[in-house]
DNA sequence: CTTTTTATCGTCAGGCAGACGACTATGATC
DNA sequence: GATCATAGTCGTCTGCCTGACGATAAAAAG
């Protein structure tokens, strides 16, 4: 094995890739960018870049996310800022990605991060990125290419993996968490947070099993006090995210 | 943000480190080398070590389990193999690790992955590890440090916390998966299966239910068509880890 | 004012888990 | 060899949760 001589190791880059997701008009969407330079210059991208000297991965993540999406994050964990008046987007790790071929330029490590978000206005291109958008997650993870439709936006680099792996987490972690609230504005009503499931998990779900279920579960929710309509029909009541964070038993995700 | 000059990024050493976890005598242990070298010489640590140049990541950390253990790993998530004589370990990537300050010497970015391993004879030392030992996760991670009790080995670097990561990820993924026979030899009771999800929760299960539960789950066990009394008591039917991956519904770890 | 839409409450049957009784088949002990 | 201790395996019962779905409520749309 290798003696402990920093100068016998070669240099990796490490950078930081967000998948950052929301729910827009009833679909899952994850934000790109498009690349401005080579390589796969003009190629839609995760957003991301390189870790700082001193910097924490986390930290990194957040500044990126911030130079590209103006988003803050809440201190994952923290425990401390309750989540009355959170305002931040959920971040955690996702995974690393490490294949010494996954960059032509050089070797590259990247640490990739979950980022789940409200609807945002249009997001905010910043850097190298030459332009931002939101994109559903079905455009980018079709994995058919039929013949028949061509103009199917291929992600850069190995970040069609990296989004997969993101969506996968998010799907399953919705089931035995609150994290869905992550991608509620602040006061929701319990059907704005059916269907964030339904468009995370593409399916329908029974209105009178789910709410029974989330206000039965102690913690989940808490009542906000006021009610909208902003759906239309009947005057729905508000809620905010409650103190609990793991959710047991889970939201079962319907087969098929 | 920065322009994509490679010399212009600082270098990152990085590193894979190992949570091998196995089941001995009824308790979770984990595979802790003694440092040779400093800085922390003669503490444990978790084994691991640099990656090379042109390897992937989960390359290395099957490269230096190998070196540490002999073991051998079977491609997590192939499917090319079954099941059945499957002799490898399970070796999956856990989280990465990047705080500026958590090697002294330079900038050191670990990738942790966790890895499940059957009782094995000793652990053989290799490389720069002057001994490797099994250590029961409950002396690791106790943190309270009582006044009285004095003789706990504090794991080097952050080893610590990413241990305590990996037994949280072992813990909660036995409950949806059938990841719990990777502890297991490739014939094993329902008992033995049993003992190894109380030593890894530190609870003990009704052996009823949950032979009820394991039996009565399609695809997770099946028989291997002999008995064996290397147990005692009543001749036990021997069965193999049948191709279910996913446990649904998943087993319930009891409160508290 | 009727229709449409969404929210919310109830009911009922089936499945599953926890608690626990009963029986079986070995080795160990007297 | 009888008895005991140890494990393994099969059942029963009760309560909780879920899926399916009927019914009602309160707003906007026509």
């Amino acid at each position: 094995m290798s003696p402990y001589d920093p100068s016998a190791h070669p240099p990796f880059a490490v950078t930081v890739d967000l998948v950052v997701l929301t729910v827009r008009r009833h679909a899952l969407c994850a934000l790109t960018v498009r690349r401005g330079e080579p390589p796969f210059q003009g190629q839609w991208a995760l957003p991301g870049g390189f870790v700082r000297p001193d910097e924490d991965l986390n930290d990194a993540a957040a500044r990126e996310l911030a130079e590209e999406t103006g988003l803050t994050t809440q201190p994952a964990a923290a425990g401390a800022a309750g989540p009355y008046g959170a305002t931040g987007a959920h971040l955690e790790q996702l995974a690393t990605y490490g294949d010494p071929q996954r960059d032509p330029r050089m070797r590259v490590v990247s640490v990739a991060h979950l980022v789940l978000a409200p609807d945002l206005p249009a997001p905010r291109a910043g850097g190298d990125a030459s332009g931002a958008r939101w994109t559903p997650v079905g455009e980018l993870l079709r994995d058919g290419g039929e013949p028949g439709e061509e103009r199917r936006p291929t992600l850069a680099f190995d970040h069609a993996r990296i989004l997969a792996d993101g969506v996968e987490r998010a799907r399953s972690k919705i089931e035995y968490s609150s994290l869905a609230t992550a991608f509620c504005p602040p006061e929701f009503t319990v059907g704005e947070l059916r269907r964030v499931y339904e468009a995370v998990w593409g399916v329908a779900l029974d209105p009178r099993n789910f709410h029974r279920k989330v206000t039965g579960t102690p913690g989940f929710l808490v009542p906000a006090g006021g009610t909208t309509t902003r759906q239309g029909g009947r005057p729905a009541q508000l809620f905010r995210a409650g103190g609990a964070t793991l959710l047991n038993p889970p939201m079962l995700r319907p087969e098929v």
